[in-house]
DNA sequence: TGCAAAATCATCCAAAAGGATGACGACATC
DNA sequence: GATGTCGTCATCCTTTTGGATGATTTTGCA
């Protein structure tokens, strides 16, 4: 929780470092200190972007409905309004990580670019989809979106 | 959650104060620069978590969760009736033979299996597979069945 | 407040998948 | 008979995945 502050100090300080260093070497000239400012500014704007998404992740309202479906198969329904079988999902105890990560993995992504898309490690990404994968009985990704799909967790 | 954004402009603001003060108590000259990179590199970083969390509106996701009741499971159409968008596959140029290939990844298998399946090596296998995500533009199989699912190419 | 579940990250290792390239035979077509 | 496509197989090398395991942090809830 702390480390997100400290490593913001970290940076800043390296930063301001460097910036102090790099002055010393060379250009004392008229416009450093503007574009120094410039650098800074748009270095922590950046920062700060990446650090307000990543702090403020995922706050899920979850509203539980409830929904009469007549029988029809699969992709009768309007395309955009999937709604994952939270039965399913629960009785193997998928979590919802897990399923979302499912889904990225359907949508053919690899865990490299998943770990992108999620702001978390590409180990993690792999963790999820080990767990996933063993809830699912599946030894593959493209099994394991078969499965999830059979299973009515993925559209 | 909110504790991380409470903490940062804590610290904030403490620091723009201690700061100020060390600036009004010793060198304005001389450290000038440095007080002002840091001073612009905070006030960007909070401007670009402000900005973060401005652009990206909706933190909290609305999960609708949707208990189905369904009459009848996914999987309820007639199995079997399932046809190939034939145009597709020749304006991309897909042989009966990789669309084959296709339809087994798509089902979960791996190469090996698939080999084992159509009586043929695995380097066989590879070989149609390189071809067929060549032809869809896909660099993973999950990538490939996606497509082809989207081509209605694949069921 | 304290515990259990979930999420995160890491490391080591093995297997699978993918890319590039070359080759060979069967077949159809011009 | 030359040409082109398709299917088959191989080798070499790189990247990606998956498995097993342990650890730490966050979070939700009793």
């Amino acid at each position: 929780m702390k480390r997100h502050v400290l490593i913001f100090g970290l940076v800043g300080g390296l930063l301001i470092a460097t910036l102090q260093y790099t002055e010393y070497r060379f250009v004392v000239i008229e416009h450093s200190v503007e574009l120094y400012s410039a650098l800074v500014a748009i270095l922590f704007a950046t920062f700060g972007i990446w650090l307000g998404l990543r702090i403020t992740r995922r706050r899920e309202t979850i509203v539980v409905r409830k929904v009469l479906v007549p029988a029809s198969g699969p992709g009768a329904e309007p395309a955009s309004a999937f709604a994952p079988n939270t039965a399913q999902q629960q009785s193997l105890g998928i979590t919802a990580r897990e399923l979302e990560i499912l889904t990225l993995i359907a949508r053919g992504l690899s865990n490299r670019e998943i770990a992108t898309q999620l702001f978390v490690s590409e180990n993690t990404v792999k963790t999820h989809c080990s767990r996933a994968f063993d809830k699912l009985g599946a030894a593959r990704r493209t099994q394991a979106v078969q499965r999830g799909k059979e299973l009515g967790l993925l559209p």
